[in-house]
DNA sequence: CATTTTTGATAGTAATACTATTATTTTTGT
DNA sequence: ACAAAAATAATAGTATTACTATCAAAAATG
């Protein structure tokens, strides 16, 4: 089962699925982004690491902002794949609800049908990265370019149910975009910074924390 | 009425408010912070901005990382004073609670009692930029040099005004780090992202959704 | 198998993030 | 008021980064 997921076309010069290099240059990418950090990672020493050269990976992408906003789109890909399977053939808002906070928040298993190599890693990427590739002065130019509908689909969708579920909760989007980010700040001071939360790598309380606002606050 | 801000010694080579020049470096570099972003903002141009050279700032500051982080933590040092202001004969745990949010959450206000030109600046610094600062392989080296301990003596000192309030809850250091991180992310989100938030420049949503949680999240 | 496309090898440029050196100015302690 | 110390300006220089350009060799394609 090989299930192909949506990348934006605007963040690619040359779609890297389409070769041999192009997918050496993503999964050793990966690797190399999280190995060194995206302030460290260069294009140089990733051609090195797949033992090609600069200029062919920049015929594939702009520069390595490019790069990291297409690793970052390719793990929202993924999760709008895994809200799918996991609000199918559910019938009730509430539970539909209940399984997207889990997909949102949650960790990716290894277990899951459909999981990928890499979703662990774009994970850890875009818990680490994904500040850098929004706060830019280019974010305007590149929310023009439809950069990212893929994550603001997801906020859409999920906001739906919200407002089904309780049609008088007045900030529904803010709810979501905030469940979500949260997940992804709360795993990184897990590592960092303990003291700021309450969860740790053994003992993961951030899906709970998650369900218990969605129940504490919405109406039903 | 002047008050002094701490910022950790850890952040300067030497004392910025010590001179002239290094107040001129800090006014006139939270300015061109704004106007480049972090990106691209350089010591040389700042260094031409305020008619001197890159070597005198660099005598003052290691790299414009540092320089970034320093920023911040000054902002945080504003924000720990207005802590102490706005809980400061109030008796309550609740109404402390509920003061501290709005200094959290909430904007700059001309009109508070020693405000500061720099603390809008500021902030807006903080909003666009602290992911950056906070998100680098530098963090645990940092973190040893004490330079978080503004920030999380903050999230510490309000989350026990969540334990006093509700000593049920689990996760009051994630509750509160939430609502300050969330309060940046959604004015971030309100001008670049709208579809992602309920608020808006004109419209600010943010206290209030942070009252909403705390006020349908703690038991009391 | 001829043609187009892709890649490799190499070189080069402008900007960045610094470090070093020395002369000049400013501050300071007495 | 003046000598000594400290801070700054002016300038130069280095390594790295983030690219662009050129051209030949290899691979894919029709």
């Amino acid at each position: 089962m090989n299930i192909s997921i949506q990348v934006s076309a605007t963040l690619y010069l040359k779609d890297p699925t389409s070769s041999e290099i192009g997918l050496k240059i993503l999964t050793e990418g990966i690797q190399l982004m999280q190995d060194l950090g995206f302030e460290s990672f260069t294009f140089k020493k990733l051609a090195q690491n797949i033992q090609s050269t600069e200029a062919t990976i920049y015929r594939y992408f702009e520069n390595k902002h490019y790069f990291l906003l297409y690793l970052i789109n390719w793990y929202w890909g993924i999760i709008s794949y895994r809200l799918l399977l996991a609000t199918a053939n559910v019938t009730e808002a509430r539970q539909q609800l209940t399984n997207s906070i889990e997909v949102l928040t949650g960790l990716p298993d290894a277990s899951h049908p459909g999981y990928m190599e890499e979703e662990m890693q774009l994970k850890q990427i875009v818990i680490q990265e994904s500040g850098k590739a929004l706060h830019t002065k280019m974010v305007d130019d590149e929310n023009q370019n439809g950069i990212y509908l893929n994550y603001k689909s997801i906020v859409s969708s999920v906001a739906e149910l919200v407002k089904t579920i309780d049609p008088s909760f007045p900030y529904p989007e803010m709810l979501i975009s905030n469940l979500i980010e949260n997940a992804n700040h709360q795993r990184f001071f897990s590592v960092h910074l303990p003291r700021l939360t309450n969860t740790s790598p053994e003992q993961d309380a951030v899906v709970a924390f998650s369900h218990l606002i969605i129940q504490k606050v919405l109406q039903s």
